[in-house]
RNA sequence: GGGGGUGUAGCUCAGUUGGUUAGAGCGCCGGCCUGUCACGCCGGAGGUCGCGGGUUCGAGUCCCGUCGCUCCCGCCA
């Protein structure tokens, strides 16, 4: 018999029943009737009970056996009687009877139960992080991402892309997020970076005739945590493909997201390919933000010319005052109550606004303070523009768009969940396409680069020479779900000309663009193709699916939001003969003693 | 760097208007129980109420400061 297990703890079937089998694993549960004890024993694979009754010498040990205590029992599988079954337990309609035990690891009394899903500390969580990766929940969230990312794999494979490493430890990226820092030993004074992501190098892979690159990254960002982000370090399914358009790039990746999604969606509807593709400008006009959450039916639509010069002062004051000022209507359907409108209300001021008026519908025609002012036809022409009725009700947010929208967007989220709207147990995609290329920094009036300065400009180097570039939109693309930002990708800029011409119209010098990315212009220009690609979040897709807020809910081992590992206790100081080698003297005093 | 929340037993939490000896469930230790599956029942140990200061006859409770954790803003193309 081998020395630890003849069967996994998820295997043992009815059709067992009469053979003797060995099961390692931890005690899971313990019910002790005093001349009868059931054990439950897990292992990665299931739970099955073993039994001992008073008679057996092995009782007072088996009795003594503390929680997750790592054991290896042997005896006869027995089936349950009728009323004994549990039909919950896949191994539930038999058990084995202890004829032998071997204490493997004895279990020191445990800082939190493992055997249960109630809340705890995260610190505590992280410190333990052996003890919470046995939980259920957790254990099968990274059961999950493991599946996930095999599925990627292929899924990318059968669409024709070739998978590669690229480098660790290289150089720092001029733009962007703060670089993680290695210090070099042979050469005094330098350090390498560690990649924010692998963009330079899935590029030159272009440049060297790979044609479609595919990598799950792993990317390093010195930056703030975030609930949803991870501090240090995250994964992204990094491709990139050539002598392609927007559309082919599309082509590629929905099957990939859209069959991941279903295989592990357990049931959800997922957004059909094509995903539908919204402009950056009608997304901010329809949803305030770049990151519209589908799930919710609400649109919101522009209703300045109503408000202009009507009775309801304060935004044809500011219609008049301001040609930048927009009056957007946020439609509730359902919402036609004055209660709910003056729950909004109040919602909003506690938002730190002024207000949110409102029309609500009842009895033929429009309530509220808002329609009394704006008088009967208004608000009906309204009514009709917005196909709203009894019992709906429609919001409005005046100011200057870009202020306004994050508020707006908000409102239009608040709405649509306090009324129900949301579409559960959905994942619904979209592209956000016709990102600006450039946008003018209100501080200092300067003309920077919106998103990605190497995303190729639509209408190529003739844009750039002959338009006003805050109309010129990029090839570049997000691609949303549920609200969630899962990735950036564009088509990128591999021509040098057009390059320094966008740098150019930023501020930059052809020596400053030379000296900080020559290495992907001296690739450019010994032939690159067209090419283009993304990279969506590896984490985001995980926690969509596993559908909770938490990155840290589905990272094996995760930091905390202070970027420290509690259990392997990084970062830690190093010992001087260690710095010494890499030429490093600590002598600037810690920013603030910790 | 800024803001919100939070901190009471190993864990989850309750603790009234400031008032006697700070409680419950789980876990731990001991006892009882031969069919449970979150087994049940009885008992016990376990507390610097995050830390420091203040107000008060009296502070877990009120005030000030500080620290930890967490969420958000900044930041993250």
């Amino acid at each position: 018999m081998h020395a630890y297990r003849t069967h996994d703890c998820g295997a043992l079937r009815l059709a067992d029943a009469g053979i003797t089998a060995r099961l390692s694993g931890w005690v899971h549960r313990k019910r002790d009737h005093g001349q009868l004890l059931f054990i439950d024993l897990r292992d990665h694979y299931g739970v099955t009970q073993c039994v001992i009754d008073v008679s057996s010498p092995l009782f007072a040990e088996v009795d003594a056996l503390r929680f997750e205590s790592v054991v290896s029992l042997t005896g006869r599988i027995a089936a349950r009687t009728a009323d004994t079954v549990n039909p919950t337990l896949a191994t539930g309609e038999v058990e084995l009877v202890i004829a032998e035990l071997e204490v493997l690891s004895p279990a020191d009394p445990l800082p939190f139960p493992v055997n249960s899903d109630a809340e705890y500390p995260e610190d505590m969580r992280l410190g333990y992080r052996f003890l919470d990766l046995r939980r259920e929940r957790v254990h099968s969230n990274i059961m999950l991402r493991s599946h996930v990312i095999s599925s990627i794999r292929r899924r990318m494979l059968a669409q024709g892309f070739t998978e590669f490493q690229t480098p660790i430890l290289t150089a720092g990226s001029p733009e962007g997020a703060r670089d993680y820092l290695v210090p070099s030993r042979l050469h005094p004074g330098t350090f390498y970076a560690l990649p924010q992501a692998p963009q330079q190098f899935k590029q030159l892979l272009m440049v060297a005739g790979f044609d479609r690159y595919f990598q799950i990254a792993p990317c390093f960002r010195d930056e703030a945590a975030r609930a949803d982000r991870s501090p240090g370090e995250f994964y992204q399914l990094d491709f990139e493909m050539s002598f392609v358009t927007q559309e082919d790039v599309f082509a590629a990746i929905e099957p990939v997201l859209h069959g991941v999604f279903e295989e592990f969606g357990e049931g959800r509807a997922v957004t059909p390919a094509p995903f539908p593709r919204i402009t950056f400008a009608d997304a901010a006009l329809k949803y305030g933000t770049d990151k519209p959450d589908l799930r919710i039916p609400i649109e919101m639509l522009d209703v300045t010319e109503t408000f202009r010069g009507s009775g309801f002062r304060v935004f044809a004051g500011m219609i008049e005052a301001d040609a930048q000022v927009r009056v957007r209507a946020i439609p509730a359907p359902g919402g036609g109550n004055r209660a709910f409108c003056d729950r909004m209300n109040s919602w909003a001021q506690g938002e730190g606004q002024p207000g949110l008026g409102y029309i609500f519908f009842r009895d033929g025609e429009g309530a509220g303070p808002v329609a009394r002012n704006l008088g009967p036809e208004r608000t009906e022409a309204l009514r009709a523009e917005l196909g709203l009725g009894d019992g709906d009700a429609v919001f409005f947010v005046g100011g200057v768009p870009a202020v306004f929208a994050p508020f707006a967007s908000a409102a239009r989220v608040k709405i649509g969940r306090d009324l129900g709207l949301v579409e559960e147990g959905a994942f619904r995609f979209c592209w956000i396409v016709d990102f600006p290329m450039y946008e003018r920094n209100e501080e200092t009036g300067q003309i920077e680069f919106s998103h990605n300065p190497f995303s190729m400009p639509q209408g190529g180097l003739d844009a750039l020479e002959t338009r006003d570039p805050l109309t010129i939109n990029a090839y570049q693309y997000d691609i949303v779900c549920n609200g969630i930002e899962l990735s950036s990708g564009a088509i990128r800029n591999h021509r040098p000309d057009i390059m320094y011409k966008a740098f150019e119209i930023a501020g930059y010098s052809a020596a400053e663009v030379e000296e900080r990315f020559g290495g992907m212009l001296k690739a450019f220009r010994y032939g690159a193709p067209p090419h283009g690609g993304s990279a969506p979040g590896i984490d985001r897709i995980v926690m969509l699916l596993a559908d909770t807020p938490n990155i840290r809910e589905i990272v094996a081992f995760p930091m905390n939001q202070q970027a420290q590992d509690l259990l392997m206790q990084a970062p830690a100081p190093v010992p001087p003969e260690r710095l010494k080698e890499l030429h490093i003297r600590l002598d600037l005093p810690p920013a603030k003693p910790r």
